[in-house]
DNA sequence: ACCAATGTTGTTAACGCTAACAGTGACGGC
DNA sequence: GCCGTCACTGTTAGCGTTAACAACATTGGT
């Protein structure tokens, strides 16, 4: 038994046509007639032929194939962003290769660009959240399509991103409202732009009710990072309103609050982001802000698939707007 | 200017040899002049030239690319799996293209499947841990390299597993070693290898201490669900310890207990299963049985390259076990 | 000096597909 | 009846690579 397959040209003999009228039959070809369409269709029924995507790329110079180049696909966003991706994709006929990097630089990230390029991907999508990602997104190749995902706005590259201002705004602004003095601020990293946004956000809703921002705290995404910030708020009496750059610090934070017998909401108050879906079940359920992963992705790929038919680039922009949710981790200040 | 990069001749004609010279250079032959390899090697960074993936697919009839089969990689479990895969497929010069799934039955997975095969993929690793995936893998052609991951122990394929059983046995031996008169469990889905092992292995923990289980609390892996089962495990005085099938459902459950004012470890003893990075934040920090996603990826890798070199299948099974991680949600019982 | 073995390089033919072009037959307007 | 048009199908030529083989140069043993 032959390891391959069957080729066209059997489909062909089979069909009693030529490989070429497989070929139309395969790609939707008008003109080919109602009869030899449906033999043709037959005879790959019964030989169970599958085309050959490779033979397919060398020819066309492009494979049916997405390369996406990400960070840490264990963290809830990049996970989510990636399989909300692939689903869109797969809709389109597209199939997603992914090639996950131990680090942002310059180096690891051109390293998976250029792997993905030698399998002649149709597009690349770079979800490249920090500083350093940017400098090598500015060394890329022109000529493919490309789309990053909240990456550096600064850089001339089409970019999707949430709009975290407005998430971090929403969120401080939502603690202000149930009436505390300030929010105090546990952040992710410095060099992640989401980071940098949601700090933005946060620093603007306090100015903009004339309030001066509080220091920042430093944290890392997680959840030990959390809850060591969260032992320092927890001593401290005038806190009472707490933003996190996402809900995993923000269960570090509870955490540490509970055990200096700080109650939450009584007498803090928490607000997370991304909203995780064990969120709803922290103790005490979070209130969070929410960012529609499946809307980025379909905005990634609209932009990627624009490129690729129409072959030309362009600064394109897309901003998803997050929505805040709501739960029992906010309350009024005591008194 | 050609949309395409420059190919092997264009190299070879910089270089002043013949095409497959260059071909020799890049795959390593030996019986190279060591002088022309460098002068190869000069063009091709000169040119900025990148191998053409399709075209050496279509001449060897396989790809450097592993299909990844998988249903919700946005679940913790999966996504670090299909992270550790990427790692390590990386590490041997493979890329990996995942096919997720809505659904694990039979039509999806054979399509995920079809999708890869005609993407020529080297291999395929298929996270398949429901009963009806099984007869999907059932049907597939015997001639690609197959590996699956968490799937049906009693069909003929290669597997890579977690040892479940050991884990959620050492789980309940461990609250029975505290002391606990007997342990409840909330499951997985019934439906999962995985939450079928998770409930033998903690029956035969039981029966092996002359214990009879008690009734089963049916969850699905989700943290609403496990504080559904909490709310009833809570208004019962003599349920003294638990083991969930995962950390989300041990969130929920917590929460439960925490709202009825059952306090963990006091009142009630907690374990759950997959150690999230999360979980030595709940609260109280969770005791957990940890799997190591990286040795199954290591693995099921293995079993795929040796398959894909020496072109046999065979039912070749690999397991790995879990450990304990014990922190502070198991306490002895009050009296 | 000759021959075989070995090392190094070039030439040619696939791999399976699509694009471009070249037929073939049927039909209708003149 | 002739010719152009249209619908349909076949033929041919690559795409960029590797494998198989052929060719040539070098070496060493006799």
């Amino acid at each position: 038994m032959a390891v391959h397959g069957p080729a066209m040209t059997d489909v062909a003999r089979l069909a009693g046509v030529s490989h070429q009228t497989v070929s139309r039959v395969l790609n939707g070809h008008p003109n080919v007639r109602e009869q030899t369409r449906l033999r043709v269709r037959a005879a790959i029924a019964e030989l169970g032929y599958r085309p050959n995507g490779a033979a397919r790329a060398l020819v066309t110079g492009r494979s049916q194939v997405i390369g996406v180049v990400a960070q840490n696909t264990t963290l809830y966003g990049p996970a989510s962003l990636l399989a909300a991706l692939e689903q869109t994709a797969a809709a389109e006929g597209f199939a997603v290769s992914v090639g996950s990097v131990r680090n942002l630089d310059h180096r690891s990230i051109s390293a998976a660009v250029e792997r993905h390029l030698s399998h002649r991907v149709a597009g690349i999508v770079v979800i490249a959240p920090v500083e350093s990602a940017a400098e090598a997104l500015e060394r890329l190749p022109k000529d493919v399509p490309l789309v990053t995902v909240d990456g550096d706005p600064s850089l001339p590259v089409p970019l999707v991103t949430v709009d975290q201002v407005a998430g971090a705004r929403a969120a401080t602004q939502h603690l202000l409202d149930a009436g505390h003095r300030t929010v105090w601020h546990v952040s992710g990293p410095s060099d992640w732009f989401d980071s940098v946004g949601r700090i933005d956000g946060w620093r603007q809703a306090l100015l903009a009710a004339g309030l001066d921002p509080p220091p920042l705290m430093p944290g890392d995404w997680s959840a030990a990072s959390g809850y060591r910030c969260g032992q320092m708020l927890a001593r401290m009496p005038e806190v009472t309103a707490i933003f996190t750059a996402n809900d995993h610090l923000a269960l570090g934070v509870l955490r540490a609050l509970h055990e200096f017998g700080r109650r939450v909401p009584d007498d803090i108050s928490v607000v997370g982001f991304d909203d995780v879906p064990e969120a709803a079940y922290f103790i005490p359920p979070l209130t969070t802000v929410r960012p529609d992963f499946d809307a980025v992705a379909r905005a990634s790929l609209q932009l990627l698939l624009t490129q690729i038919e129409s072959g030309t680039g362009g600064a394109l922009r897309q901003t998803i707007a997050p929505t805040l949710v709501a739960r029992e981790s906010v309350a009024p200040p005591r008194r």
